[in-house]
RNA sequence: GGCCCCUUGGUCAAGAGGUCAAGACAUCACCCUUUCACGGUGAAAUCGUGGGUUCGAUUCCCGCAGGGGUCACCA
């Protein structure tokens, strides 16, 4: 049985690149009907934010990666909150130490340093010399001490990786690594190792930045006896050529998407297609198309640059599809936000706006033309928006045909959209213009905007007969002047 | 710096010795259209570099360059 698990660190927020890899480790664990095991690694005390735990699950949650077993949900390999597994840890470390895999280490962070400032790169072995009569004693008295890897040194290790191949490092090239920390706590490298194993995870999906130290894990699965898991390495998701996507730079958050008004899926389905790809053309999927087409062959060995663009084109996708009802809700935090003076319609914007936005958060935009208007100033716009060079139109022909627009508005069956544009219609006929002019200038009159989620009958229904006349009126007054 | 890994258009990418080197986003043009958007058609744009191997290299090998990763009582 396929496990695979995801294994943050509670930071306070979900990183795009994590989410990323949580969606691989869902994805071959969903595919091959196994389970998927989310797994909190805590283990640095000093680097703990509260309430980090529930955002990991909640964002988990919204993207729709259910985890099988982890915090809240339970299972056999509990707790499955590494700080609350200390003993085990402890236990293993001892059998470690008993093999002589591992070793009781007493040196000073003055020491390390020092040795470090004298250009050495890795520890020295020096307290593998001690005698176990000493380390007691040492112990006895109360010395802090970590324990640390007993790594062979000469030789060399090959892996497998899914995705890189062979991976051969040097012994040499490896540094005795602290297994159990001054505290008493694991460091990632060990907690990492056992829980792995305790939890039966068969495929370990991670970040490339694992993949050197892959082989003193390896190490440690042996030592222990244990079966070693099959390896699967990811490239980062980068934010240019040279940088990661980083919460610092505030483009690495799953929540900051979401907050822009991102849809989780479009999210997911974006990030899926960056460092895998189905072999297919087909962009727009599913999570039950991606299990069923995701497969490791599919993982790219490069790591790619993360495009908001055509996430954005991916989300207009899924926004066009969802429920008029549920973009409506979706879009209520920006009219809230952007347009609680408009006095109009939201029902009927947010009929407009649908096929519109791309992410929710265009809709400050796309209602500029709301606020806009109404603010009070002598002229509502400027009127070389009615200079058109496609219909030939400008202010002029606009104050010749007013008078009628206004009289048709206060006529108009302002739901009935065709009756509507029949007027303008006739009007254009009336006046011998073409019926793009009268159109186009009864809507810049109207809006005072370039570009508006509608046409001039859409705006009319939009904003409601009164307001409507109240608006063309104003234009009138001006236009007259 | 040592070690490990990576390198196809601006971006995501297919391709695995012989292809006019797919497709998508973005860009531009045209069409549709009362604006914007949608949609349609089309254009421009790529194999980092130098050597090999081969009748033939984007594809295989070596070097170089560029980039990333790693060398913590962080994960």
């Amino acid at each position: 049985m396929v496990r695979t698990r995801f294994a943050p660190s509670p930071t306070g927020y979900l990183h795009i690149g994590g989410l990323r890899t949580a969606l691989y480790a869902y994805l071959f664990a969903k595919k091959h009907g196994g389970k998927f095991i989310l797994r909190i690694e805590d283990t640095d005390q000093n680097r703990e934010v509260a309430g980090a735990v529930d955002v990991i699950i909640q964002a988990l949650d919204k993207a729709g990666l259910h985890y099988d077993e982890g915090p809240g949900v339970g299972g056999d390999c509990g707790p499955y909150i590494q700080s609350q597994r200390k003993d085990i840890y402890l236990k293993y470390a001892r059998q470690l130490l008993e093999s002589g895999d591992a070793y009781c280490c007493f040196c000073t962070k003055e020491r390390l340093e020092d040795m470090h400032k004298s250009g050495a790169t890795k520890y020295d072995k020096r307290c593998l010399a001690l005698s176990a009569q000493e380390v007691q004693d040492r112990i006895a008295r109360g010395e802090p001490y970590v324990i640390r890897q007993n790594i062979p040194s000469v030789g060399s290790s090959t892996y497998h990786d899914e995705v890189f191949g062979d991976i051969t490092v040097d012994y040499k090239d490896l540094e005795d690594n602290i297994l159990i920390k001054s505290d008493g706590m694991p460091t990632y490298n060990f907690a990492n190792v056992i829980d792995d194993h305790l939890m039966g995870i068969t495929h370990c999906i991670r970040g490339v930045e694992y993949l050197m130290s892959t082989p003193k894990y390896n190490l440690l699965y042996d030592a222990l006896g244990w079966e070693r898991p099959v390896y699967v390495h990811l490239q980062p998701i980068m934010r240019d050529a040279t940088h990661k996507l980083s919460k610092r730079d505030g483009d690495a958050g799953f929540e900051d998407f979401l907050n822009k008004g991102f849809l989780p899926h479009a999210i997911v389905n974006y990030i899926a297609l960056l460092g895998w790809n189905p072999k297919d053309n087909r962009e727009k999927l599913s999570m039950s198309e991606l299990t069923e087409l995701f497969s490791i062959d599919g993982l790219q060995k490069s790591s790619s640059i993360f495009d908001e663009t055509k996430m954005r084109w991916l989300n207009s996708l899924y926004i066009k599809e969802i429920a008029a009802a549920e973009f409506h809700s979706a879009a209520m935090p920006f009219y809230e936000k952007y347009c609680a003076d408009a006095n109009v319609d939201l029902e009927y914007l947010s009929e407009l706006l649908q096929p519109r936005v791309e992410i929710l958060s265009d809709i400050k935009d796309k209602t500029e033309f709301l606020r806009a208007f109404d603010d009070g100033a002598q002229t509502p716009f400027d009127f070389s928006l009615f200079e058109n060079k496609k219909w030939k139109t400008d202010a002029a022909l606009a104050k010749s045909i007013i008078d009628e627009c206004i009289e048709i508005t206060e006529n108009a069956e302002v739901d009935d959209l065709e009756s509507v544009n029949a007027a303008l219609n006739a009007l254009a006929e009336k006046k011998s213009l073409k019926k793009g002019q009268v159109l186009w200038v009864y809507r810049i009159a109207l809006t005072g905007a370039a570009a508006t989620p509608g046409g001039g009958a859409e705006m009319v229904k939009l904003f409601g007969k009164e307001k409507a006349v109240a608006r063309l009126r104003k234009v009138k007054t001006i236009l007259d002047s």
